[in-house]
Formats: C-alpha cells, structure tokens, sequence
DNA sequence: TTACATTTGTTCGTATGTATA
DNA sequence: TTATACATACGAACAAATGTA
C-alpha cells in the first residue's frame, strides 16, 4: 500500500515517521508557505488521526532539522531565510576575531550555459542540461573577498534573468523561496586551498597567487533535490570559514 | 537553591534540563565511564524522581549530542570514540572522489613549553602556563598529506610522555578517554588558506608555496572545558575537508 | 491594565511493541 | 522461553507565552 495518509511519501511501520513525511509531502506541495504558520496541533492531530505525543514527536524532528520553528503561545512556523540566525547556518565566513558581519553582494555575472561535466555531476543533471551561471562577488565591511560562482538548473529556475537577481531585495536562498518556491534546508560543502587566477586578481584586487580557500557546495531543498552548484574563493588574509560541531 | 538534585549545575525551572544537567555531572565525576551502560531507564526515573518521558527527554538532549548512544534491548551507553562513526565526526578530510580512509600517524616531535598568547587564547589559560606540545604527520594511502600540531594544558594531562603517545594503541581522542579521563564532545574549527612553509616540505615533500588548508580547532570536554588545540595543514591536492549540514 | 482565549511547553502516567541476552 | 531494556503510541493536566478584546 504505502502510507495511511494520502500526501505520498511513506514507510509505514512507524506511526510518527509517516506523518512527519506527510507533513514533509504537504510542505513541498506548497500547502504552507515559508515563514507561514502550519495549523496548530489540535487540528493536525485531527487530521491525520494521532495522538498529540505522536505529532509532536514528527514535528520535535522536522524543527530539529531547521525545516520548522515552533514559538510557544503563537504557533509553528515553516522556517525562512529570512531570520538572522538562518541566514549565519548557511554564510560561515567570519571575521578572524569572530565578528559576523552581513555581506554585501555584486552579480558580475549571468549567463545561461549547457552544464558541464562538475556541475551535472554535482546536480545530478544530463550533460550538457541548460543551466543558469552568474557569479556574486561579495563584501564585507567594504572590501570584497570572495567570490561565488553558482549554477542552478534552467528547468527549475525557468524565469530567473539577470534584472531580477540585480534587483532581488534580500538574501539569495530567500530570493529562491519566493520566486521559485525552492527551500534551502541541506548543503554539502567540501573545502580546498587553492592560488588566486587572474580572475580573482581583477574581482578581489589581491595578487595571483595568493592563498585562497576554496569551497564547493550542493545545496537541498526539500527531497534531498539538489538545487544549487556553488564554488566560492575566499581570500582568508582577514576572513575565515567558521564551523562548531556539534 | 539551586538543582533540586546533589550533583551541582542545575538551572531550576525546567525539569528535564536539570535531570540531564545532573547526569552530565555525574559523567564528568566519572561515575559512569565511556563504553559504559548507564542504569537502566526504570533505576533512574526511581533517582531523580521524575516520571519516564521527562527522563526520556533528557537523555534525547544528551544523545542528540553524542554524548551516549540508546540500543534497543540493550541499554544506553556513554559514547567511545571507538565507534567508526565517532572517528568520522571529528576526522573529516576525504579524499576527493569522497572515499574516507582511517588514517596511520606518525609522532614527529614532542616537548614541553609555555603556552604561547595563541595557545593561551585558544585554550582559556594564562599566557606561559605550562603545556605539551607534539606534532603528527597523518598519511592516506600511505602518502603524508597533513600535519597537526597539538597543544594540550600540562595540568590536565599530567602523565602524558612522548613514550606514551608513541605507543598508544588506537585513536587520539581515544587515548584521552582511556588515559586522561577527558572525554572530547565539541569541536570549534575554523578553517583558513595558506602556503606551504619549510617544515611542510620537509614532512611533506611538498614544494614550498603550494596552496594549504590550515585548520584552527579548538576541542572540548564535558562542561565545555577546553582541552586541546590544534593547527592542522593539509596537502589538498587529492584530499579535502567534508561538511554536511544539517 | 486586566481578563481571556489560543497555542505550544512540560510533566505525569499507562499500555503495548520490538530488540537483546 | 523468559526477562530486561528501550521504542512507540496514547492521552490527561497544568504551565508559560502570546495576542486581543
């Protein structure tokens, strides 16, 4: 059969797991929207026929993967990039004293292209799948240090164009949420060191040659779908990449 | 006031955060040792005198963070860094196709010294106080490809010898388990670019000036007692850092 | 300011299922 | 087979935070 919930994607087997993946199922079929609240526990248990110890033990894992915000006395929330805190769980460069600072962002690039051999790889494309590459250099405290290249799949960013990415007013994973209905929740980064090109020279003004860190990230919506190819160079002489574990 | 319970930091209010507060005690007091099962979940609700879901919800928190490991049907136990997976958690460089290799090290040097304003820094301690400090090289395929230099405070690592370290049967973080009674569960990292020097070519056989991943870490215990720092330099040329989020 | 309804958070306890020794 | 241990599912009662009348 599958699951005793008609939104799709279940195990059975347990009660909680299924109703977290119709919550999940629910979510990617845009039934909530980020930054709006889901119905309150009362009705969820209603309609999925459980006992509020079984859905609150779905949503205790849907919030513990930044996917959801519960506030006691409002309500819970479908997670936006639009909070301070979520915007810092994706951007990790940090001052060398630790002081985190908001970037900001220049597009220097935008072109539509056929997906290489990295990029398919990396989004799990056809080569030569039509793609979006632009690329962000961005600032901090007025200086700019590092530089993104990113591409995303044509097919599922079918009306982004170079005005609206100039134009977008806030973070870029909250430009994907309202434009494209796309929800960054997951990355897998892998980090080198590498030697400034001429590319950076002009970008950053810093000498070809120059040790630069460089970091190559997948980034997730919803399904484990990966929406976004991303290789940055940033010029560590005053900047880091920060990390805690756990 | 205080816990409502003997073993000390407690908050008060929250129930469940003082009963996992006081079993943290108790695991700093070492009254249950890593690899160990704690008392069975009937024993400790009859202790701490809280109902089973308040405990269960403590020793999730405490699971959450690695800190014990449940097994159905058999117990649940404080985490070794034993486990294969605990040794990934704090040794992410991969080899570029994303194939994970257990390192062998090599002790290249080791002595005593005076904590310099860095190491001081790092580790909470008065500048000059005494520390060790020893280098490894760690080779992938039988191929030195990183150096990490290692500062541990003297006073909380009073017996250890170069002897000692050469001899030790498994992992580092192991060995403070076993030996020290240190019980390492946060690491802070922050990672940099930079160039080969001298001694990485001399470890290494790298040419000087080859582009290197510098790793800063910062490793703590229990009670957020910082216990090591540690300057890694990695060759990435077939090898990198991993990173998932969440 | 107060009172009240709404919503999530905490604590309690019971019954049953599943894995292990 | 039996006993033990954790896992799941249920639901009641009260506390704390929030927004509104």
């Amino acid at each position: 059969m599958g699951s005793r919930f008609d939104a799709g994607a279940a195990i059975g087997g347990v009660l909680y797991k299924d109703v977290k993946h119709a919550i999940l199922a629910a979510l990617a079929e845009g039934e909530w929207k980020p930054g709006e609240a889901i119905p309150p526990e009362r009705k969820l248990i209603e309609r999925f026929g459980v006992s509020i110890g079984t859905l609150r033990k779905a949503i205790d894992e849907l919030v513990a993967e930044n996917i959801m915000i519960r506030h006691q006395g409002r309500g819970t929330f479908v997670a936006t990039h639009r909070q301070e805190d979520h915007f810092f769980r994706f951007f990790r460069i940090v001052r060398q004293d630790g002081y985190r600072e908001f970037p900001t962002v220049q597009l220097a690039k935008f072109r539509r292209a056929k997906a290489d051999k990295e990029e398919a790889a990396a989004l799990g494309l056809p080569l030569g799948e039509a793609v979006f590459r632009f690329t962000n250099v961005l600032s901090l405290e007025g200086r700019a240090v590092m530089i993104d290249a990113i591409t995303v799949p044509a097919e599922r960013f079918r009306t982004l164009t170079e005005k609206l990415l100039r134009e977008r007013p806030n973070t870029l994973y909250n430009f994907y949420q309202d434009v494209f209905g796309i929800n960054i929740i997951r990355t897998e980064e892998r980090l080198r060191a590498t030697l400034a090109d001429e590319e950076d020279h002009e970008l950053l003004g810093i000498p070809v040659g120059t040790a630069m860190l460089k970091i190559l990230r997948v980034a997730s919506s919803y399904q484990n779908e990966r929406v976004e190819y991303r290789v940055s160079r940033l010029d560590t002489s005053d900047y880091e990449f920060a990390l805690s574990q756990p």
